[in-house]
DNA sequence: TGTACATCAGTGAACGCGCGTTCACTGATGTAC
DNA sequence: TGTACATCAGTGAACGCGCGTTCACTGATGTAC
């Protein structure tokens, strides 16, 4: 006989469900119906709601950084020697790795993309310290491969534009389907997510290398900043 | 005898609290505690939860989109028959107007940027409805003012690069708070809401104007695109 | 091969809890005549 | 000035509801002897 799919399907609903709504907005109840499984399944297989929460960030997250980590490999052992991996082509493994990974349906990237946004987005203690005590070392190798790539950077000013662009990555990623929906209806163009990452990495890279910070006028002066 | 503070009361424990754990993860019963008023005077003055966000919204947007206008008002006044306001100008005059409005207390511009990135995150459909019919105004001239300062750039690029805008300041200024304490226990160094702006205004300037989108090179190849 | 028991996946119903909202009520102040 | 009534701000308690979780139970399959 077959081996049992519920633990799947379960998997599959809640991604869909927590991707459309965030995580408190998802009850158990609509995850179940979604699934057609029984309410008590989810504590059956997962123990917990958050443990369920952290099964399917668990299911996309894993192959993930381990593409990741060999598109960093590949990046370093063509680099050796020589000068460090440029800014572009690490901001591009990224998004090539998230592109690559084998996807359940056609909607897994924009699904994938939000969901990582909320993560980063929804203020879920358990799930922020989940995934720092998971995947902590692919994170931590990005971080000194954009140290590398931005010497002329101090520590602050990186810090500071690193966060711009998690942020602004976040942010677009996860409302990525309502932004292609608005610019269908107002522009009339249809965009798929690769190409919003095609749009998002010159972006980033240009923040990056972008002149020092402005000195602060002094409120109300007429001093000329352009 | 002195006029009813329980309205106040009330708006300045909701700000606060929502912006600390967002929407719905506040309940009525926190923030009548932490105003010490009656559980159902939040329904009393207020009809509903709904209509109690709405209320904290519009306390500071109002004088916020009012500030702004003026600030458009002279950036226009003096670019009049000349050349149009340019890209730093224009985002500089929107984080001045934050910083130049009368607050509250000292963690004034944190909980006012925190709310608007929180607006912006939660899929709160009565929030974005309620603020786009109140404040498309403001919102509508900065768009214009920007397609005027970035006249290369085609609709759909300038699209996406407002949202990546959008996104980067948003998700910053919404978590302001905690990547400054970290900032203070890692380097060692403090820093404050307008110095972030100083760095913030100068990144998204330069990612506006970054040259174009790149070609997606196809999966697996070894094109170079630094 | 037959039987007894153990394990496992799944189920239906209920539990207690916190939620937003409602309702009848109080007591102070304002207004009309 | 006195009285009757209206308005207003606020209150205490309860309402119904949906939530995550638990529990006793079923029925199929595997295992030991």
């Amino acid at each position: 006989m077959a081996q049992s799919d519920t633990v799947d399907r379960i998997l599959d609903a809640a991604e869909e469900l927590f991707a459309e709504r965030g995580f408190s907005e998802t009850s158990l109840r609509m995850i179940t119906s979604k699934a057609k499984v029984n309410l008590a399944a989810v504590n059956y297989h997962f123990g917990s709601k958050n443990a369920l929460i952290h099964a399917v960030f668990a299911r996309f997250l894993t192959p993930y950084s381990a593409t990741l980590e060999s598109a960093f490999d590949q990046l370093e052992a063509e680099c050796q020697g020589g000068e460090p991996p440029s800014l572009n082509r690490i901001l591009w493994a990224l998004t090539e790795s998230a592109v690559r990974m084998p996807q359940r349906n056609e909607r897994g990237i924009s699904i994938f993309m939000r969901l990582l946004g909320l993560a980063y987005t929804q203020s879920q203690g358990h799930l922020r310290k989940f995934l720092e005590e998971e995947y902590s070392q692919p994170f931590g190798r990005f971080m000194s491969l954009l140290k590398e790539a931005t010497p002329e950077l101090s520590a602050v000013d990186r810090y500071w534009r690193i966060q711009f662009m998690l942020g602004a990555t976040a942010f677009t990623m996860s409302s990525s389907d309502a932004l292609i929906g608005i610019l269908e209806t107002k522009i009339g163009v249809e965009t798929s997510v690769q190409e919003i990452a095609a749009r998002l990495v010159p972006f980033l890279a240009a923040g990056m290398k972008a002149p020092e910070k402005l000195q602060m006028p002094p409120l109300g002066s007429d001093i000329e900043l352009a």
